[in-house]
DNA sequence: GTCTATAAATTGATAGAC
DNA sequence: GTCTATCAATTTATAGAC
């Protein structure tokens, strides 16, 4: 039935085209017009699959949310090493360097505006998931490198919260070097990082490609 | 001569809205309406002052970058210490806990917010220079610890990271507690940071009031 | 220099034909 | 379900009196 298939694609489409946007313009400055265009559709009709723009930005963030929850999980099926998957996170923003050289974190520059619209606000809250998202998982990837319940989560925040700031970084300052220089010393304090009690655990295939 | 000045003090009063407004609401959301109000100005006298509202931005962020440099000074003079002087950046968040909390950093959502104007736009470079000061104070302090230029760069740029990393994290989660818990712990990462060529260097008065 | 009124453009959202 | 036309509100910026 294509006629009911137009249908999802269209709004699929619709959130695509408001996913890019938001990141490249920011939700403010993101116009419906703008989205509408984007995915080819007259901006009336926008209006059947989204009430308000709110709950296109809200559709976004859900999409965001899926596809963040599938990459963890990709990750967690191909590596059986907790930090080796640790590791890919890290990495990650080298696969879109270019983009976040340009336009920041999708999700971290999403938040920070978001949040500006008052701690209640729903699409705060939307937002806020996202960056929990980030960090349960990385607090259960210490977990299960053994890691004692307050000091995993800890060590969660401390990687999220340098991947973050390293992004703000090469954003602001536009450089690709300090994106791969300060990400690979971010892996660097990884390879130390993990339960304080054991020396440091073993790390079969520790890759030392670079440098 | 009370009406020179009078002029002067409106444009700073005006400067000072715009700053904290900028910071609650980010530059989009801000409407020169809220500006004039704030400062208690008529909106059509914000135009003898600002030419346009980017003129207006460029001015709260010459403010902020001087207001940054005076800050950097006052630590530059008060410790002699460069790790102490670090010290104080890290700490600096806790003074305005509440408003970090609420708002994220005053210099950093504002440097996000407007990267995505493009890196050409005068607002994005001027925001730059704004997190260029930090690196730069930071760089300098490390140097003067006896690290090495590039090794130098490198830790100025995980100190700052992770700060605004911690920062963006504690702000989205509206977090108090997360903020003073990873502040401390970069806290702790410093006083392990410096020239790797030297074990540790002294640490005289090395404070731990809190835990 | 200061202020009121308003222009000009943008934009979220709706009405209603098909 | 789809699309055009348009409203209503907002907002940057200007005109012109005082």
């Amino acid at each position: 039935m294509p006629a009911a298939y137009a249908s999802a694609d269209k709004r699929a489409e619709l959130v695509t085209a408001a996913t890019t946007l938001l990141h490249e313009q920011g939700f403010h400055r993101t116009t419906l017009a703008d989205v509408a265009d984007r995915a080819s559709v007259p901006l009336g009709n926008l209006y059947y699959y989204f009430k308000t723009k709110e709950a296109l930005a809200e559709a976004v963030i859900a999409a965001h949310e899926q596809a963040l929850r599938e990459r963890f999980a990709s990750w967690d099926a191909a590596q059986r090493d907790p930090r080796a998957r640790l590791r890919q996170l890290v990495r990650a923003p080298l696969d879109t360097s270019d983009r976040v050289i340009q336009f920041g974190c999708p999700h971290g520059s999403l938040c920070q505006e978001l949040e500006k619209l008052g701690k209640d606000a729903p699409l705060a809250r939307a937002g806020a998931r996202l960056l929990a998202v980030y960090i349960d998982w990385t607090d259960s990837q210490f977990r299960a490198l053994g890691c004692e319940k307050r000091e995993a989560r800890a060590l969660a925040a401390d990687l999220v919260a340098s991947v973050q700031g390293t992004m703000l970084l090469a954003n602001t300052l536009r450089s690709p070097e300090l994106l791969a220089a300060q990400l690979r010393r971010v892996e660097r304090w990884l390879d130390g990082a993990g339960p304080s009690t054991l020396p440091s655990p073993a790390r079969p295939n520790r890759p030392r490609s670079r440098s």
